[in-house]
DNA sequence: TCTGGTTACGTTCCACGTAAACATG
DNA sequence: CATGTTTACGTGGAACGTAACCAGA
């Protein structure tokens, strides 16, 4: 199980095409059907079904582990190089899309390049080296971490945590109200926003079944997500101290006891300006 | 980045000797001096000091990530193989120390083997496919899941939970109490078991600094560390039901809120006993 | 000097590309 | 029939073993 064999297994049930998987890996048509076959000879098995390419029981089952594979090999790398060579330029920061506060945003002086990414996303780039820091946002009970995929021995430091709110559209029945729990909106219709602020997420956190998705906006805006949101096309969990455009109430969580938390990622870091800014960021302060 | 080099790298770490790894391995000397150059050559860093060997700090650094991968390429090749040719036979449970109560010895009619091994250890075992079921303790807040290692995706599933007594030798002075809190016991001298009843894991789980470790026992058998415990070797944390030994009284914990809880882990698993048995152990029953 | 890792070199085998054969919608 | 995967075959390179070399305790 070469992890080349791998990556072009990937690649071949994503583009569902063994010529695409070729071009995009440089290979002829011909070595990827070798890869292929290479592979289910190995385990015995056949992965793909051809004419159309789809993967069957097996190829599904090691399209699971592929990619997190991948990923800590990327991440194993990564931690490597680092450690032999620290980098003295400027930090990468990726951060989730909740996760830059006004206060965060003050303190990125060693920082050279920042970029936005979903919750796991960011994980990813830090663990393959993409990125020096990470600063993700989630959900979670009060004074507990936020549960990130486990790609490789990764740090996690607290930075801040806040109350929550959820966002209302003005004219909803309940908008009013001084406070709201979960429970009172299990039958509303909520916007799902994998990325930002995922339903899933928001019950496995809570605890809570049966939050009915209404819309799905896949992206990293949340602008675009706010938008919705004002539009009555559902209901968002959010920051406490998150602006609102017009149109949007914040009215507060009082239960489950749930708090928004930010939190810094990265990998073993070297002195370097990226340990600076890390140090820097969770220095503790308001918020 | 090979599995194969890293597979090799890990053992000549572990062997400290390039020789002593090689005939493990069923290699020359020299495949396993080319190995280890090639890999270095391909990451353009050096990853060993030889004579005597010792990993440099990128080693230690690859070495962190190599034995998890190493893990999940297992628990790839497993999961495949499961899915494509569903066995037969009688399943084969992995279980850690203090998990296996009366009750659930009673509902094991699909099993035809059972080990024990360490937490980690019985979920590396389920994951790789050396065991078809695993059931594993550990300590949470109530219904809260148990942290366990991610090497895949496995299924866990809770069975039990119970309360917790901390064993204290007679005539200690706190075993007349009706109940103790953690914090009553920062400075007393703890038994640290990992594997059986870490004091890191209760570190962890119950957010205590501070309990100062004595002896450590590095086993599985609960009969000898509650022996040493008994002898005043130390403290250890048990569920409320485990047997204890003259000598040896159960105090109730009453702070912070914990349990002693029992999960039931497996990979994704086709019909058969394996299935039928997962499903009997996690009929809902008593404790 | 002896133990143990490295380097040189020859052989084998594997992986890829070219091109022809083949299957399927 | 056309598109797209497999198979056949030849070549280059990678990986290993043997053996000579070299460095450190």
């Amino acid at each position: 199980m070469d992890p080349h064999l791998l990556r072009t297994f990937v690649c071949v049930v994503r583009t569902r095409s063994f010529s695409d998987a070729a071009v995009r890996l440089g290979y002829t048509q011909s070595a990827v059907s070798q890869q292929i076959a290479a592979l289910e000879s190995d385990l015995g098995v056949s992965l793909l079904r051809r004419r159309p390419v789809a993967p069957t029981e097996a190829g599904r089952r090691l399209l699971e582990h592929a990619e997190p594979l991948l990923l800590r090999l990327d991440a194993a790398r990564a931690d490597v190089l680092r450690a032999a060579r620290p980098s003295h330029r400027p930090a990468v920061l990726a951060v989730s899309p909740l996760a830059l506060t006004p206060r965060l945003a003050g303190l990125l002086d060693g920082a050279g390049a920042i970029h936005t990414a979903g919750r796991d996303g960011v994980v990813a780039e830090v663990a393959a080296g993409r990125a020096d820091l990470g600063v993700v946002d989630g959900l979670a009970a009060p004074s507990d971490p936020l549960d990130l995929p486990d790609v490789g021995p990764l740090a996690t430091v607290r930075i801040a945590e806040q109350d929550l709110v959820v966002a209302l559209p003005d004219g909803h029945p309940l908008a009013g109200r001084a406070g709201l729990r979960l429970g009172d909106l299990a039958d509303a219709l909520w916007l799902d926003a994998p990325g930002i602020a995922g339903l899933a997420h928001v019950r496995a956190v809570a605890r809570v079944d049966g939050l009915r998705p209404g819309m799905v906006y896949h992206g990293c805006d949340v602008r675009t997500l706010l938008t919705l949101a004002a539009a009555g096309r559902g209901l968002v969990v959010l920051p406490a101290s998150a602006e609102l455009p017009r149109g949007l109430t914040g009215v507060p969580l009082t239960g489950p006891r749930l708090v928004h938390r930010i939190e810094l990622v990265h990998a073993h870091l070297p002195p370097g300006p990226a340990r600076d800014l890390a140090a820097a960021l969770t220095r503790p302060g308001p918020g």
